[in-house]
DNA sequence: AGCACGCCGACT
DNA sequence: GTCGGCGTGCTC
């Protein structure tokens, strides 16, 4: 007698719960892998996240599975735990955290091992056929023909695709008629490594180096804090060298825009076991294939973006997470999750150290190697590298500016072309909300119930805080010392390239932001006329302070450094104060040091002395004080909801219901210590033609901020009032808009 | 998210 | 008379 075991599903719905099955005999399920399952009126792949007996749904209402697609688990164990702790944490529904782990192939189904590249080549009858005579069968002709004109005719399977989405097909039909064979495509040559000079580490590299390799069998977790040029990156490969040389692998993380070509061969040339790369760049079967070699144990190495972070390793030996800091750590929809913090979580329960280097740590990370949760090691510049640069500021109370460009500036641009050097003009977009603000006295409106300024708004003429919902009427007049002279700061800054254009005629000018490098390569193409001295200034907001150097600028201007002083966003300080000190660490080389000016209304703003004296750690000393005054993160745990809708009202209405199901679920929890704020419109409302509004709730203690949000979540997802606008959670959301 | 079911307008 | 609009609701 046998009794049917009943297997609960995580199916790609976005609901957040999982859908048990019949096990219909002779089939065997364990969790870990896929199967196929009859959903509502389709099938759909699904993942087994458990087996048992019985269901809290009526047998009868049961659909069986369909078909199970291995026998083995998909996920190393405690990756597989990682992503269940993931759906439980940011709330979001299994089935799809699960999917977002899976190579797109494998989540329609396709087999754990992906199909070996191939290529296809004319056989000498091939190569006398003329396309033409196999009439209607087009995709067969345009095959045929693409091989005729391929370089020693023979075309990959990637370039087959191009010509129709059944190339396969037709490609086999070719075959049976003798026209084409096919042969395993030759393994990428595995670049030889040069076996590259050896790499003597300085001391201070060398004992950062020795301190995470002397605990590579335990979980700890090391912030490497080295300031741009200090060698981070030789520590790291010292690091995966050794946790290859043990037989293990090593996934490094680095931000979207960092994975370099360079870095990657400075890998290539380097370890010596095979190095996989995931990035946005790949096709659906390159990732398939470098998912599945790391998977197997083939890479030793894995470099990637924030995805990557769900890479299977049968022996992972260390986690490396590069500018840690970095923003891009944080998907922005969707499932969104933080690749840093899921590698600190899975590290610790694969017993393994996790490093997070940066030059200018984020102000979480700092607080928390100052509660001992990460060991810290320094990399003080090389004595004899690259001086650092000269940060002035350029007090606009006393300088004359035009279009944003003031006059010092200007000169200072100026002299930089004459000598043949280049010039990076530094736009910070962050937090551009408009902010009141009195050029006499320096007043700005600040909110009496929160420590934030309040926004303007044009559109209704009223100031508002963004944290709190606190309404105002915009002033006519200074409150504190009656001018006139209120203007509204965050304005204008877009011309900044024309004017420079207007100012320097003949100047070569390149804007390096998101608009202008969206195309796939464009950024390298820029990239590549910086370097070779086909500009004299570069105009660019934050892609400029990320991963690359340029030894040619020897003049850096901050434009609008005050959107980051007195901003809405909490974060503001802190990403502003980055950013420089990265543009600052990449500008000028040993015997031409840069200068760095920043045009600010504030000059006698407390961070800045931080940043004049090339202090990071005084800086973020004073701003965590604050965010601890303040109640802000890391010291307080916030999540945001988010709603949006096409009618003008919607989202706002939605969130001020969802506020009282709030307030229910503390009760109910009886949670102590959770906020609940006003809801409030995103600091850009309307955007993409919807509403936008948001809620923020905020916490001491994660723990009852969950059992919160979980109580709170089951209601929403209940009431049909959730199901007119589209609404999402976001758990330590990184910015506030 | 899909997808079906269902109940009201302009068309072969 | 029907094709089809997208509101509402469900998927083990």
């Amino acid at each position: 007698m046998t009794t049917t075991s009943i297997a609960r599903i995580a199916v790609p719905v976005p609901r957040r719960q999982a859908f048990d099955f019949l096990v219909p005999e002779p089939l065997t399920v364990r969790p870990g892998v896929r199967v196929r399952v009859p959903f509502g009126p389709r099938q759909l792949v699904g993942m087994v996240i458990a087996v048992g007996a019985v269901s809290d749904v009526p047998t009868a209402r049961l659909k069986p599975v369909a078909e199970v697609l291995e026998t083995h688990p998909v996920f190393p164990a405690k990756l597989f735990d990682t992503l269940r702790w993931a759906a439980d944490y940011y709330h979001h529904p299994i089935g799809e955290v699960v999917a977002t782990a899976l190579p797109v192939p494998l989540r329609r189904g396709a087999p754990l091992e992906p199909r070996q590249p191939h290529s296809y080549h004319l056989t000498d009858a091939g190569r006398t056929f003329d396309p033409a005579a196999l009439g209607r069968a087009t995709v067969q002709k345009r095959l045929l023909a693409l091989l005729h004109e391929a370089p020693d005719q023979q075309l990959q399977s990637e370039q087959c695709r191009q010509v129709s989405p059944s190339w396969r097909r037709a490609m086999a039909v070719l075959e049976d008629k003798q026209l084409v064979t096919m042969y395993p495509a030759p393994p990428v040559p595995a670049a030889a490594p040069a076996p590259a000079a050896p790499v003597t580490l300085n001391p201070a590299q060398r004992d950062a180096a020795d301190a995470i390799i002397a605990r590579l069998d335990d979980y700890r977790s090391f912030l490497l804090h080295g300031i741009t040029g200090s060698g981070k990156t030789e520590v790291y490969l010292r690091i995966v060298e050794t946790v290859i040389a043990r037989g293990r692998q090593a996934l490094v993380l680095v931000p979207e825009i960092a994975l370099t070509p360079q870095l990657i061969e400075r890998f290539r040339q380097r370890i010596d076991a095979p190095v996989v790369v995931l990035h946005s760049g790949l096709s659906l079967s390159e990732r398939h294939r470098a998912w599945w070699s790391a998977r197997s144990g083939t890479a030793g190495a894995i470099l990637g973006t924030r995805s990557a972070v769900f890479t299977p390793l049968p022996h992972p030996g260390v986690f490396i997470i590069d500018e840690e800091h970095d923003t891009s750590y944080k998907q922005q929809d969707g499932f969104r999750y933080h690749a840093r913090d899921l590698a600190l979580y899975r590290a610790k329960l694969e017993g393994m150290p996790v490093v997070l280097g940066s030059a200018t740590p984020s102000l979480e990370t700092l607080a928390n190697a100052a509660r001992g949760r990460h060991q810290r090691l320094e990399l003080p510049a090389r004595a004899g590298s690259a001086s650092l640069p000269h940060i002035h500021l350029l007090d606009l109370r006393r300088t004359p500016s035009d279009d944003g460009l003031s006059t010092p500036l200007v000169a200072a641009i100026r002299r930089r072309i004459e000598r043949r050097e280049q010039t990076l003009v530094f736009l910070n977009r962050r937090g551009y909300a408009p902010v009141l603000y009195c050029c006499q006295c320096h007043w700005h409106a600040p909110c009496p119930r929160c420590d934030a300024k309040l926004t303007y708004h044009k559109r209704a003429d009223h100031l508002r805080c963004h944290h709190c919902g606190h309404e105002a009427q915009a002033p006519r007049s200074c409150p504190q010392c009656g001018h006139t002279s209120l203007i509204n700061l965050g304005e204008g800054t877009q011309r900044i390239e024309e004017s420079l254009g207007a100012l320097f005629p003949d100047a070569r000018i390149l804007r390096v932001d998101r608009d202008a490098t969206r195309r796939k390569g464009r950024l390298e193409e820029t990239l590549r006329r910086v370097h070779a001295g086909e500009a004299d200034i570069l105009v660019g907001t934050q892609l400029l302070a990320k991963g690359h150097d340029f030894p040619n600028v020897t003049l850096v201007g901050v434009i609008n450094a005050d959107q980051g002083l007195y901003s809405l966003d909490f974060r503001a300080a802190e990403h502003l104060f980055q950013q420089i000190t990265q543009v600052a660490g990449r500008a000028g080389r040993a015997d031409k040091p840069g200068d760095v000016l920043i045009q600010t209304w504030y000059p006698t703003h407390p961070y800045f002395e931080s940043l004049l004296a090339h202090d990071y750690e005084g800086f973020a000393r004073a701003a965590l004080a604050e965010r601890l005054d303040a109640h802000y993160p890391p010291y307080t745990h916030f999540a945001l909801l988010r709603a949006e809708s096409p009618q003008e009202r919607a989202a706002i209405g939605f969130l001020g219901y969802a506020r009282k199901q709030a307030l229910q679920a503390v009760r109910d929890t009886q949670s102590k210590g959770v906020t609940v704020m006003d809801p409030v419109p995103a600091p850009m409302e309307r955007r993409a033609g919807r509403y936008r509004a948001q809620l923020l709730v905020s916490a001491g203690h994660r723990r009852p901020l969950h059992r919160v949000l979980d109580a709170w979540l089951r209601h929403l997802e209940r009431s049909p009032r959730s199901r007119k606008v589209r609404w999402s959670l976001d758990v330590d959301p990184v910015d506030l808009y």
